[in-house]
RNA sequence: GCUCCCUUCGUCUAUCGGUUAGGACGCCAGGUUUUCAACCUGGAAAGAGGGGUUCGAUUCCCCUAGGGAGUACCA
């Protein structure tokens, strides 16, 4: 069975780029019938929250990404130190007592002569007596995991065939001074232990991936097949890192983005399938196929949305926006006629406050100087409110007859005069729904 | 610096050596509509640069340029 997971870490709130991540994995979970987890990634009890664990639950809610199982990495801390007990049974893992600034000074050293600045393992060669040395001056070191140096290959989900030279990475810390133990070793245990399949991350974890095959392989689990997927960019082609702040999802949906919205373009942008409105999540899980996206990095644009949101707005029924109508403080029997009538002429549900303000207060009218007369004299045949389906065509061929004006030159004024706009609803539906006329108090 | 990935219309991309380089979104125009939107029809719009290989390169190879990522006792 296909089982993947999204494992976010709750130092903070899900944005566009994580919802890419989280996406992938439920479509693929779904559509293959398979297990969806979500994986909190708190090892790190400094920077993570019980807020932010929260915001991502709420988030992805709203988006419909529910998740088969929640598994916490704090819970597992037990895991992780057998893991590290097993490594070191097998050789694999060592004590080493660089201190930070120390390593920062090799680091630059090896610069210097351009060479990769890779962990120069200089803690394999203590004697057992130098340690104890060692631990009695710093304390506890940190835990390395020996890495064979020869090239790590597999078969990217995305990528394609890859190879890394071991050589180039430095042996990862996967258990720092303090005891705490890192992501790279959580996160493989976790996945092997909890049957993961199928990984699908970004594009910034392929080193991590190939350290973490090794650290499978000695743990004796089964790798997994992996795929990493192109990081978004702003855009003009720059790191999203620095606007990330404005692509919270709970910005977005502040902001009136729809779900499904966000959640088509999401699920389709950097892939050849065409970019558009998707009506369901089942027929986005349906047509979702990872082998169709690209490895370049993808632009991605937040105003893109506010197109796929209208076009999505359009094709609601009422039941969908009753929230929103009765928030409003649309009466029960007016919610459909308005919602037809508005639902053409909005980007977001925010912008129905603005119609709904219209009929219930009217608008201050525009009129032309060479319209005064005509608005005037037109003004005095319309009847007194409340308006029916057919007041604006009687009304308007009252008029017609009296001035003998007629099409444009007859229509946009009036539409002027009541709606204070040039554009809008169609105004023989409107007209029942406008309350106020303040052109003619 | 080193390692990995990438570079086709504005954007996301198709093309597995020979194509009028295709589609989608967006854009523009026309139609329709009392207006806007929606809808219909049409249109503009692309192979980073330089070397090779080849009868023939968008496609294969190399170089350059540019972009993204990694290079943590973060995840």
């Amino acid at each position: 069975m296909t089982v993947t997971r999204f494992a976010p870490s709750p130092t903070g709130y899900l944005h566009v780029g994580n919802l890419r991540t989280a996406l992938f994995n439920y479509l693929i979970a779904r559509k293959s019938g398979g297990q969806f987890i979500l994986r909190l990634d708190d090892t790190d009890p400094e920077r993570s929250t019980q807020e932010y664990a929260d915001g991502i639950q709420e988030d992805l809610e709203w988006l419909g990404l529910t998740w088969d199982r929640i598994e916490r990495q704090s819970e597992r801390l037990d895991r992780y130190a057998a893991a590290a007990d097993t490594l070191r049974e097998r050789g694999r893992f060592y004590e080493a007592f660089e201190t930070p600034t120390e390593l920062e000074l090799k680091r630059k050293k090896l610069l210097n002569m351009g060479k990769p600045p890779v962990y120069d393992r200089a803690a394999l060669d203590l004697s057992e007596a130098e340690k104890e040395k060692l631990r009695a001056e710093r304390g506890d070191g940190v835990w390395r995991f020996k890495l064979d140096q020869e090239r790590i290959e597999w078969t990217d989900g995305i990528l394609g065939d890859i190879s890394i030279d071991a050589a180039s990475v430095s042996d990862p810390v996967l258990i720092r001074a303090d005891g705490q133990v890192l992501y790279t070793i959580a996160s493989v245990v976790d996945d092997t232990e909890m049957g993961i399949t199928h990984v699908v991350r970004g594009s910034d974890h392929v080193t991590n991936t190939a350290t973490q095959i090794q650290i499978i392989e000695a743990l004796g689990g089964t790798v997994p097949s992996f795929a990493h997927h192109s990081l978004l960019t702003g855009p003009q082609g720059e790191a999203l890192s620095k606007r990330l702040g404005t692509l919270a999802l709970r910005d977005l949906r502040d902001r009136g983005v729809e779900p499904l919205a966000l959640l088509s373009h999401m699920a389709r942008l950097g892939s050849s399938d065409p970019i558009g409105l998707r009506g369901s999540m089942e027929e986005l899980i349906e047509g979702f196929d990872l082998t169709k996206f690209g490895s370049a990095p993808t632009k991605f644009d937040v105003e893109d949305l506010f197109p796929i949101t209208a076009h999505h707005l359009q094709g609601l029924p009422v039941a969908a926006v009753k929230d929103t109508l009765d928030g409003l403080g649309v009466p029960t029997d007016l919610q459909e006629p308005f919602w037809l009538v508005a639902r053409d002429n909005i980007t977001t549900r925010h912008d129905l406050a603005g119609w709904w303000t219209l009929c219930t207060e009217g608008a201050d009218p525009v009129i032309d100087d060479e319209d005064k007369d005509f608005v005037a004299e037109a003004l005095s045949l319309l009847p007194d409110g409340p308006f029916a389906a057919d007041t604006w065509r009687t009304w308007t061929s009252a008029v017609k007859e009296k001035t003998g004006r007629k099409g444009r030159g007859l229509f946009m004024p009036l539409r002027k005069a009541l709606t204070g706009m040039d554009h809008g609803p169609d105004m023989s539906s409107l007209m029942p729904l406008l309350q106020v006329v303040k052109a003619k108090a």
